[in-house]
DNA sequence: TTAGGGTTAG
């Protein structure tokens, strides 16, 4: 007899099972195993455990697909320790249940679950393995691994299949292995495959070869949304602002819906170069996705990288639901642009009515102390962190601690405290302290300092021009010339500073003195008749951020032309008064600039806003948010 | 039973 209309098998067995459970007496074999097996099917995690357990007590065995869903279910639970018990369960009884197929679902387990040592136990053990294994296997390596297994597994006479080499050019970070393996792909065939596809275009991207990465595109007949992300992405994370938005456009014509996943790489594309206005355009897009978080966080993040703060908060007090990531954005945020006060109230808030911080978290609360000089509330926090959230102090944790003493001028107390952490200090950590050093002057910790970044590094160009800083900010020319001079014999070459500013939705890129600029003369001009208004305002040139030994009057020429002043002048001549002026840097600002921007602020009545690589300055009437501490 | 696109710091 047919069941009645909507009385599905799966409502009926419930209350048989829940029967079972409430009665003492076990269920005949045959009812023990489908019960077990129901149990798996609908992934109810302790039950189907207590049902295997039974079931092995009693000498049964269940069917390898009622496992295989158990598994799978640990795995969804992030259930380690049960899927441990289900593998020793299986491979107890001389493992005659071990098979193939199951070791498989296992090895995909422990992969999933970042148990990489457990799944190469299991994969060294296995009396034989199929393409599933090898592949499995090789989506956990990184690019040096991932290739020897490829070469083991097609020695012992397994081809890989399109999910192998899907997984092998994930792995690859270098270029050159990056085309080696291209070649196989395309002889077998495989590079049609919009899994493969969307790998290669990802992997071309993060090895910065673009242009191979778009030319894969370009050759696909097949169109797939997700490979239009992947392209969209590649650009976005390598700055290509303009080149990932036309990408977006070319999708939306070629009839593809705008994603979620394709409005989050662009807003983070505009976070990365500071386009205000063009996110703005994209925030009207992302309208509709109310719900999606990963697409909110980084709209919060987009406003908060363009120096938008009320805009930021404003977004993030709107947002329906709000994750570590969304507060852990929030509070580096409020941070980077000067505001470490309201950063550490953000905190408190999130310790009463948020989720419980991450290490990320941490690291924004500490950057929020060492950039206001809260020294106490800093060494408060990280010697705390670990009693009161559970997050043991990391590298960058400990990074902020020597950052938060330098920075205060606690040189000899950042320098202890170095030597008695409990991890290896790296070229990142010595570097803050050098940067401490330069702030106040300290050329003897300096040269110590600077040795010990080049033994680890001897390349490292951040070390050569800091301690060149050191020596010049001192007047001690020779040394400074020295070390250029070891720059330069060691072909270590200074990153050429520049600064960028969007005008009518485009980025206009200024270089140090450079004059490529289509308006160059007309900036040049300006430049020089605003430096004249400023001298009355009191703007003299200070020379001592010119790091060569010139006379006086060229180091004025050298300053005059620093790329910040330009993309400023470049903005007071481009932009509705009124606007405020907004400028990113890829080095750190120097002093002369900071006060130029200062004054001008005041002089012409505009808010500048100056991005560097850690933080921001909002300047407004003759004042910076960073309080000139940074 | 194996592979794809999106968010935070340093």
């Amino acid at each position: 007899m047919k069941p009645p209309v909507g009385f599905s098998s799966r409502r009926r067995l419930f209350p048989r099972l829940l029967l079972r459970r409430l009665t003492s007496s076990p269920p005949p074999p045959s009812a023990a195993t489908a019960e077990f097996a129901e149990l798996c099917r609908r992934h109810e995690l302790p039950a189907a455990m207590a049902a295997m357990e039974s079931l092995h007590r009693r000498g049964l065995r269940g069917d390898p697909v009622a496992y295989s869903e158990l598994i799978k279910c640990c795995l969804k639970n992030n259930a380690a320790e049960d899927g441990r018990r289900v593998h020793r369960h299986l491979a107890g009884g001389g493992g005659s249940l071990l098979s193939m197929f199951l070791c498989n679902v296992l090895l995909n387990m422990y992969a999933k679950l970042g148990l990489a040592e457990e799944a190469r136990k299991l994969f060294d053990q296995m009396p034989e393995r199929n393409v599933v294994s090898w592949t499995t296997m090789i989506s956990t390596c990184g690019e040096e691994e991932a290739l020897n297994l490829l070469v083991q597994m097609i020695r012992d006479g397994v081809r890989p299949n399109m999910y192998t080499y899907s997984s092998v050019l994930r792995s690859c970070s270098d270029l050159q292995t990056l085309r080696g393996i291209h070649c196989p792909v395309v002889k077998a065939g495989l590079e049609s495959d919009v899994f493969v596809r969307s790998s290669l275009i990802d992997s071309y991207a993060k090895c910065g070869d673009l242009p191979s990465g778009r030319s894969v595109f370009d050759e696909m007949s097949t169109q797939d949304l997700v490979v239009w992300n992947s392209l969209i992405g590649a650009f976005a994370q390598a700055g290509g602002t303009s080149e990932s938005v036309a990408v977006f456009v070319e999708m939306r014509r070629a009839g593809f819906r705008s994603s979620e996943a394709a409005l989050t790489s662009l807003l983070r594309a505009c976070a990365g170069t500071a386009m205000l206005e063009m996110g703005r355009q994209v925030h009207a897009q992302a309208v509709k996705s109310d719900a999606d978080l990963i697409l909110h966080n980084a709209l919060l993040d987009m406003y908060c990288k363009c120096g938008e703060l009320a805009e930021a908060a404003a977004a993030f007090w709107r947002m329906c639901r709000r994750d570590v990531i969304s507060w852990s954005t929030m509070i580096a945020g409020l941070a980077q642009n000067g505001r470490s006060m309201a950063a550490l109230e953000l905190f408190e808030a999130m310790k009463k009515a948020g989720p419980p911080p991450n290490h990320i978290t941490l690291v924004g609360v500490l950057f929020a102390c060492s950039h206001a000089g809260l020294v106490e509330e800093g060494q408060k926090l990280f010697w705390s962190m670990e009693q009161l959230f559970g997050i043991k102090p990391e590298r960058e944790h400990h990074g902020c601690m020597v950052d938060l003493l330098g920075r205060a001028g606690k040189l000899e107390e950042a320098l202890r405290f170095i030597m008695k952490m409990d991890c290896e200090p790296d070229t990142i950590i010595w570097k803050s302290l050098l940067g401490a050093c330069r702030v106040h002057r300290d050329v003897g910790m300096a040269t110590q300092v600077a040795k010990q970044i080049l033994l680890l590094d001897p390349d490292d160009e951040g070390a050569y021009i800091l301690l060149s800083n050191v020596y010049a900010g001192c007047n001690q020319w020779g040394d400074a010339e020295e070390v250029r001079r070891a720059m330069r014999d060691r072909r270590v070459k200074k990153e050429p500073g520049c600064s960028w500013i969007e005008v009518g939705k485009e980025a206009h890129l200024f270089v140090a003195g450079d004059k490529s600029h289509p308006q160059a003369e007309a900036i040049g001009k300006e430049l020089d008749r605003l430096i004249c208004r400023i001298a009355d305002a009191g703007y003299l040139p200070d020379t001592i951020f010119v790091l060569h030994d010139l006379e006086r009057e060229q180091k004025e020429e050298v300053l005059r032309y620093h790329s910040e002043k330009l993309a400023i002048v470049f903005g007071l001549m481009n932009s509705i008064e009124g606007k405020p002026i907004r400028v990113m840097k890829n080095l750190r600002i120097c002093g002369d600039c900071h006060n130029f921007a200062k004054i001008v602020s005041k002089a012409e009545n505009r808010r500048i806003i100056i991005r560097d690589p850690v933080r921001f300055h909002h300047f407004v009437d003759g004042e910076c948010s960073c309080g000139d501490y940074w």
